[in-house]
DNA sequence: CGGATCGTTGATCAACTTCAACGGTCGTGG
DNA sequence: CCACGACCGTTGAAGTTGATCAACGATCCG
């Protein structure tokens, strides 16, 4: 299964079979399931996490005590509250498997014990942050350009096969509406 | 005045000025004018920008003809649409000096050359992008978690020196909000 | 001085939230 | 295998936030 991960690598830098033997034991597997949640706001956040198979879910916990939803990671995704594990502090966030999962942990400690000793690996975490950070980029665009409706119809046009993964209360939490608001539109355009 | 170039560099990892000689040669350094556009929607956009002095701002046009601001970017802070420069491709965004600035640009054939023969920058350039990622996730919360007046004043309070800097209505197009609103929240709370 | 640029004010209006209640479905325990 | 409860989606009414529009004022700069 970690095969995955060999495979994901070798997307963006070249890796002999034999490092990648290495590199792996600076990981834990874990395999949860659904609704086990692995990391706690207020606590430290000293892992990043790999998806092997499965799907987690980051999210806060606001005032009012509703969850709001920053990210979902499926296979070949990274996951972490990058700060918080850059600095070694707290996060405010959780991190819940929202489907059984198999994953790949590796601890902020491993993490630069690995690069020193794999410093190849730097190009391939330079390339997964890039192309993240560029996606927000694109998210904030969306976030600003599209009226809450729009924010609906543009996501499940574009990822029709994860939006049915999910169920629509998720869904809503990470585009930023309401469920209630969610049923409304979907009745409007059935009509 | 590269010099804080090589500052920021040196921040992250360990180079010599011999090689920092070298590595500025793979940049131009360009003078910009308050108001200089250097990239616009539909181009392709080549270059990162690392600003030297000044202020560049990111923003796209809607629909209705209104500017949204994606992202500053003052001293020691990269720009670029990443994922238009990563993938090669065009770009929605246009980018322009809103400050008479400094700034070094990287194409993004230099910047495989120059990440080819100096592979140390691979980590620099993996911490930049973790750092800024890491922020977007914290962004991304307070989109979600604030009103916009908490949003208006937790960024004046987490940043009034640059709040100062720009004008207001800047400030709304970054932070999601109109101009008349800004007004609004700050007659509310001057009584 | 004159025009462009930016901030302000107030009225109107739409998008979206909140709240409360209901109905369907799925899984678990008896 | 059925019944019950938890969970999730839906509906509708009422309320609010924040956008839009239009007009005016202030300031800055050539």
């Amino acid at each position: 299964m970690t095969k995955r991960f060999f495979e994901h690598i070798t997307k963006f830098i070249e890796i002999e079979e034999g490092d990648f033997q290495k590199i792996i034991t600076f990981f834990d597997i874990k395999q949860l399931n659904k609704k086990d949640i692995i990391t706690e706001a207020t606590n430290k956040c000293n892992f990043n996490h790999f998806v092997l198979n499965g799907c987690l879910q980051m999210y806060f916990i606001n005032d009012k005590g509703a969850e709001r939803t920053i990210q979902f990671a499926i296979e070949d995704w990274w996951m972490t509250d990058c700060l918080a594990f850059h600095n070694e502090g707290t996060t405010d966030f959780y991190i819940q498997a929202i489907e059984n999962s198999q994953i790949l942990s590796i601890s902020i400690d491993n993490q630069k014990k690995l690069l020193d000793q794999f410093p190849k690996l730097e190009k391939y975490f330079r390339i997964i942050y890039q192309i993240s950070f560029g996606a927000t980029q694109i998210r904030m665009k969306n976030l600003y350009d599209f009226s809450k409706e729009e924010i609906y119809f543009d996501f499940i046009d574009k990822y029709p096969e994860f939006a049915q993964r999910i169920p629509q209360y998720l869904l809503a939490s990470y585009l930023g509406l309401t469920p209630e608001y969610v049923s409304e539109i979907r009745n409007k355009s059935r009509s």
